[in-house]
DNA sequence: CGCGACGTTGATTTGCCTCAACGATTGTGG
DNA sequence: CCACAATCGTTGAGGCAAATCAACGTCGCG
């Protein structure tokens, strides 16, 4: 399972090797925490198997979906991961998932000994970067029904298997509107 | 004033010299674009003086402030930059502006010879990252008037320097509504 | 001086939320 | 394996936040 990130660079045998040595497994059940708010985010998280999602939750104990994560994707809060401060995000798993971790200290080492693997964690946040610029744009300008068939379009595996409460959550309006959305789509 | 690249990261003499070396520098009048919809993007930018901005124009021709610009700040429609594809967004100066460019073959020639020039990039994007995920977060949960405040604290420079068109594009609602939250503010 | 941006205000409309209720499905413990 | 609880998707009535449209005073600038 650990060829997954193979498959994402072309690894040598050197960098292969101390990629598995710095890794760990962790096998997550449905609804179980991989972060929660107070939390210091220690690890990059990257998915072998399930879905899983990052939210936060306000004053009102409303949850806000950031991000969905499934197989062969990375889930991650950089923000507190970076800085070492608390997060205010939650992680947990949609579906039973397995994750492989690895440590900030050891992610350090290969940035600096690695700049091959350095600069695949590069171009990872900004194709990160790009997606959330393109959602902040949605927010700022389209309606609710554009933001749902934006979704779906971007993301069609997760549209199947996650809630409607969980898309409505993510797109940033009620699941009842979201309801009332897909009802006056059918059409 | 290539010396303010300095300031964000200790470089050593011949890193400072190949930078010097890789960089043209532009002046921009009020208004005057740096990027228009259907360009590629071939530069990343660090603007030296002034303020600039990028943003989209939808198809009512309502334009959307993605990203605001000032004195030591990059401004680059990365999407584009990476992908060599025509790009959908704008940007232009708010007040008389200076930048610096720097090409894409420079630019990469500049990562693969010196790697802590590549780090200071990733670690550039990274917190680029960062804001916008706050941004996408505020987005979906706040109020107009939480946005507001929030611009406010993150910008204090800015938001005397540009007018409120610019802020209510920003933050996603109609120059007339944010007119009336700055009115139930002041109380 | 006159024109065009800007900020503001008011009246009206609309998109989305809130709350409450209801079947249908899922899941869970006895 | 069934019974009950919990979650989910949906619907409707009513309310609020924000958009739209129109009008007006101010200011900076050519």
């Amino acid at each position: 399972m650990i060829n997954h990130i193979k498959k994402l660079l072309p690894l040598d045998k050197l960098e292969e090797e101390v990629l598995l040595s710095k890794i760990t497994f962790k096998k997550l059940k449905r609804r179980q925490f991989l972060l929660q708010e107070g939390d210091v985010c220690r690890h990059y998280n990257f998915i072998v198997e399930g879905c899983m999602r990052m939210y936060m939750v306000d004053e009102k104990g409303t949850e806000h979906n950031l991000q969905f994560g499934e197989k062969n994707w990375w889930i991650t809060d950089i923000g507190s991961f970076h800085s070492d401060v608390p997060t205010q995000l939650f992680i947990d798993a949609l579906e039973p998932s397995e994750v492989l971790q690895i440590k900030k200290e050891d992610l350090i080492f290969i940035y600096t000994h690695f700049p091959k693997i350095d600069r695949y964690f590069r171009v990872l946040i900004e194709n990160a970067f790009i997606k959330m610029q393109a959602r902040v744009l949605q927010n700022i300008s389209a309606t609710a029904e554009e933001k749902y068939l934006t979704f779906l379009k971007d993301y069609p595996n997760l549209s199947n298997r996650i809630s409607q409460i969980q898309i409505a959550s993510y797109i940033g309006v009620t699941p009842e509107f979201l309801s009332k959305v897909r009802r006056s789509l059918m059409k």
